[in-house]
DNA sequence: TATGAATGAGGTTTCATTCAT
DNA sequence: AATGAATGAAACCTCATTCAT
């Protein structure tokens, strides 16, 4: 729904259920026929919007096979896309904002997103390091390292921008990563 | 002061004057002698605290002199101590989740935090590269694919640690991102 | 609306919102579905009552043809039954109370009150003039001297007499008034 | 004390106590020294500064021999005198203002100004009319009918003219409405 | 199913007044 | 006699939620 903007926005408490109302073009009592309270609204739309992007990455990472080095600016590029062309962004914020105040939203992040998504990348390193094309790292860090700049750079856009600080190139960014990345994993050379 | 405590596990709206006030163990009303606004008493807090962070990571940048490689690993277990073992974690996460219904928050960030690290952790990059110690890459970037992890790290330990997810052992993550991030910028070999 | 009587009794910052809903038999926030302010609350009840007052003398004076000098006792006499039969002392008092606190009042007054009034009753007394009934005088603020006796019977109505002061008979102070008034216009006999 | 302009110019309850503090270059718990409340110190202010006012009218009033038309000029001259030259307007308007919520404020004008020159100006007419210089009129409402566009005259310069209402010429206005007043009260000519 | 008027608890901020020093 | 730090009771206004229609 075109009300989940208004919360990515503003954040949830920011958020007025008059507002919400009014841009789905409802009364406000009617929002109230369909979700008990604000917070499962929230909720149901964070749902629905994020399992979208989870699945679309899961399926690439899950069905992917031959040599992985590939995947990895491959599965970089798609999300600096989705950063760059979507609100994920401004979700990813959202949800780091509103986890502590409401359990709900960081528990289902947990386990549908993190869940989901770090075993397949932890799995796609592992298969890298067994086929020869990864040295020996420790995958789950290297998982992290892998997310983190991608993180940076959804907070740096969702957060920092609107507030007046220099745009950041998401899709430069995930090329240098990617190029980082793959110069940090590669084999030692035999000499 | 341990009033900043409640800002960063509640979050600001969430954190009542009243609360603030007994946790100080003054009355209400004394809160209003000092800072002129809730707002202003965060950001008071708030300086006082990421002040002395900033601070010292910069001292430690900008004094230093030789080779710069060994740097890295030393600031990210800088990094990495200070994230385990100071409330920098739910500092991070609050000027993300408040920066933009309260953007003095995020401009100072902006201004006193990125503005300064951001600077002399590039400066390093290119001093690196000059120096023959790494090899060209872009430096803008690169500095944001160092922080990146420890950002994820950050909001893993302020956001989704306490509502159960598995730990992050941030020491471990600097010390695994160091060694992945020095072979990314290893130089190539000559043949 | 009954609530007017609660401004004009106690003054504006010592009526309560709580007041005003009890006494309308409405919730607090009732009060906020209609208007924006306590501000916004008065006005519309100012502009309510005293709307009326104003648009029935100016309907007098304007429509009125003829020898103006039987309109003079008229007038008064009309301001006399309005001053002791409606609250109108009290509105005088409000106004002259809370204008300089909340200029909005005044300029109200200022642009819908004496802005309509006082020019209708300069033509009249020029009128009286231009007709031979008047001799020559400073209309503008023979307007003033007709006006002030009834401001003060409207001040000592609305603020002394509550306290014990002796009672003024507005009526018989307007047939007095009147009385002077036209003796005061007079034209010089010719010997 | 310099410190009663702002009870005069902003009101009773907008003045702090602060900014009467500093104003008066002394601590906020020294004026309590001095004064049990508020309330207390604007009455003392008030007597103080009301005091000589009404003093200097009534000795000329009391003193005066002989026919009494030339001191109806001379008394409005002196009184838009003062109304143009001290804060006797701004007096005015806060009598009229806090007097119904602090009566003290009231019952000291009715006992000390009213009741002190009502009854000279009453006499004063009175000695005109058995002196033959007046013909025969109500006396107690000739005297509001002589105040009241004084005290016009004093609401429009404390309340209305701050706001940007045209300004009224006091002295003009006194002149004029010395003028009617005395053709009010010539006696009929004989034939 | 849908409305929209109404609720009322709750939080920030102000400021006269107090009191230890 | 004087300070100035501290108090705490109000009061306005917001907004998620309810409910008669």
């Amino acid at each position: 729904m075109a009300a989940f903007a208004l919360f990515t926005e503003k954040g949830f408490s920011a958020t007025r259920m008059d507002e919400v109302a009014a841009l789905a073009g409802v009364s406000k009592g009617a929002i109230y026929l369909y979700f008990p309270d604000k917070m499962a609204l929230l909720l149901a739309l964070l749902r629905e919007t994020v399992g979208a992007h989870v699945e679309t990455v899961s399926q690439t990472l899950a069905s992917h096979k031959g040599p992985v080095a590939p995947l990895i600016p491959f599965f970089l590029a798609t999300m600096a896309e989705r950063l760059a062309t979507t609100s994920l962004p401004d979700m990813v914020k959202l949800v780091v904002s509103e986890s502590r105040a409401h359990p709900e939203i960081g528990h289902y992040y947990i386990k549908h997103v993190f869940g989901r998504a770090f075993p397949l990348l932890q799995a796609m390193i592992e298969r890298g390091i067994a086929g020869g094309e990864f040295r020996a790292v420790d995958a789950a860090n290297t998982v992290r390292c892998l997310i983190g700049p991608m993180l940076l750079g959804a907070i740096w856009t969702a957060v920092f921008q609107p507030l007046g600080a220099p745009p950041v190139n998401l899709r430069a960014l995930a090329a240098t990563h990617a190029d980082l990345f793959l110069h940090a994993l590669a084999p030692k050379m035999r000499p």
